[in-house]
DNA sequence: TATGAATGAGGTTTCATTCAT
DNA sequence: AATGAATGAAACCTCATTCAT
């Protein structure tokens, strides 16, 4: 009975391998910089062999992006996990996102690939798919911690938790965006503070999020 | 006189020519499916003749793109051209990024391209500096605009018009590439209100911006 | 033991289709007139392929001359594996590049470029040691004749067998390669026997470089 | 009637300009690797104007090696008119052929590419009943030294004019082309002194013709 | 006459992907 | 399962030549 499961085992050891060695590739170079040679080369095996575990170059590039996905999310459960109150987990929300851009630029930066929809093309069902539940997963975590918060009262009620989601990551991910662009030359000609920036758009965001309520009782929370 | 004119007028139409072919091939199929032969077939010119205008693809696709940032900037001006007070032009100046986003969604998808640096391999110096002139006249006019409702004490005079600015674009941007991709989902899956969602979130962060005197003032530009 | 053996037979296998396709062009053509499509084509095989196998149109072309010379060193084998007297031996030799002439007209005819330096431009380092080797192999057996003339006083002992070599080469070589411009010229206007011409070049050539004792012992060789 | 004489002039001196615009550009690059484009400029002049005086790159090529023709015919007339016997005005002949070869080493390159045949796909009929011209008329002046020296019974009368004279040409022509590829080897790898080589070689060929009487005659001649 | 622009052809290169073993 | 080889597509580039003014 070992021989079947000896061999799954060495077969995603190998997936593992060939991720490892993409993931290296591709930070360096970027999706269209890289080649699969490349990558070949670092995971000391045949380029077609690549192929055996994953149907295209665009399907490794998601496969290493949903390693990052799963930073994240470990992150987001991490940050949600605290026992503060609903309102704080969602700030701390915001500041894994942050976390996450300032430590995981390399994934971070990933996603420029999965947001640009003329880029797929070689883009396998099975991967798609596969980055779709990955992203359900997050956006599952986010949409809750809302439900909740308007069920506590420091959401106001007439607003959706889907919106809410959505303008809550748009919004960070805007900025995150143009920072990634523009670091140097803001933080250098401009003498913008890149971690004020995203704190006060923030706090913009939640406030018009919460009750009249909410907002006297942590008000401590957005100094 | 009036020779070498008319050969420059040739030639700017030539370009033109050039520009709205490329332009055809690119939203039909974006910058990697688009070819070069296709382009130069859809302009009825030798594919050696483009690069005699263009020097790569990448400066082509920019080019394009760049008539893209034409439309935009005239939305703007228009917008912000009314003579209505500060802060309806700048609201207004959402309503006509929307506007740009729905009726020239091609152009809009092409700054995906734009926002991925890994991208430009083969873009040449001469059209970086075009680009980056046409983001700083539209930066121009938000930041003036966002200025003159800082001294007319619309918005808090403890915020920067720059960081401003981009949290203002940022917000928007970020719920627009959102919308782009998920649009069908949205409408049909989730029932989100696209053109309510991106109101909201663009009145959220006004608000935080804004002065309680002018939140006074303005309260029925946001029902 | 045999796969890796297999495969490199199959190796060069492949590049003798290629080089047999690239002679059928460019005998056809000629080194500019000849395209890499058009031996692509003939090869049945992707261009791409060719590069695979020669780094440049030039190095293919080499390769295939190449082949003239090994067709030339067997002829110059042969001539002088006859036991005859070595004297004769360089006669034969004469001879056998003057078949060379006659019977490969095509391979003569590629020296031209080989003989022009302003048109190798693509010729790859190893290519260009691949030819010298070659070169010398024959010069080496021309040179070997001649010391050995040398040595059993046919020729002279005051003449320099580097040189000497050169002298009959040179001579032949500016004979053939004007008799190939002229042929028809030449027999049918001029009525000059080809033939006839060559052999008293050489013989003038070849008796300024005997001794007196050898001219009389072989003066029948001459007639 | 001055009108079109000036024109006329004019035009010729522009073809003159031309020529030494293109003169310049091939000696430095060859003929493969001028460009129309590099010879333009250099005239100061319009690529295409180029082409409403000469047909093709290969006859403006040719028109500048008909300068080197004419160079060459210069100094043989030269080299012949110096009332010394006729044989040693043949041997001033290849003396002075040396002579071309060493002093104007870029025009003797440029028969490398009218000696081979392939290379002309591009040039005009005009052109090349020009090039025979030229051709003819040095020939002719050797050829007509030869037969001098027949009647004179310095040479034999069983050997061809034509065919002596092409044997003597070719003789020298093989090889000074070899000397021209390989001088810094055999000078500087195998010490043979080239101008004694051809000297040498030529002796060869001349005692070959002569007749018997004109050897003893003459003997002086050949230290 | 002069020319800027256009062009077609083809060499070179790079790569993702596929094929045959 | 692993891979070397093949390949097609396309970008890029260069240039002689032609065209329209």
């Amino acid at each position: 009975m070992g021989i079947a499961e000896r061999k799954e085992r060495e077969k995603e050891a190998r997936r593992g391998e060939i991720l490892e060695a993409a993931e290296k590739v591709f930070f360096e170079k970027g999706l269209n910089q890289a080649t699969m040679d490349e990558i070949a080369a670092e995971a000391e095996l045949g380029k077609s062999t690549l192929y055996l575990y994953y149907r295209s170059k665009e399907d490794l590039y998601l496969a290493v992006m949903m390693r990052g996905s799963e930073v994240m999310f470990r992150l987001f459960m991490e940050a949600t996990s605290t026992g503060e109150p609903t309102l704080k987990l969602i700030r701390n929300l915001g500041d894994a996102y942050y976390e996450f851009f300032k430590k995981h630029r390399n994934y971070f930066r990933m996603y420029y690939f999965f947001e640009s929809p003329d880029l797929h093309t070689q883009v396998s069902d099975e991967m798609k798919a596969a980055c779709f539940r990955n992203d359900e997963k997050i956006w599952g975590l986010v949409i809750g911690l809302i439900r909740k918060a308007i069920a506590e009262k420091v959401f106001r009620d007439d607003i959706d938790p889907q919106q809410t989601a959505v303008i809550l990551w748009a919004n960070a991910n805007g900025l995150m965006r143009q920072m990634d662009r523009m670091e140097p030359y803001w933080r250098d000609a401009m003498k913008i503070d890149l971690d004020a920036t995203l704190r006060r758009a923030n706090t913009f965001v939640l406030q018009g999020m919460m009750t009249d309520k909410a907002k006297k009782q942590f008000a401590g929370l957005f100094e």
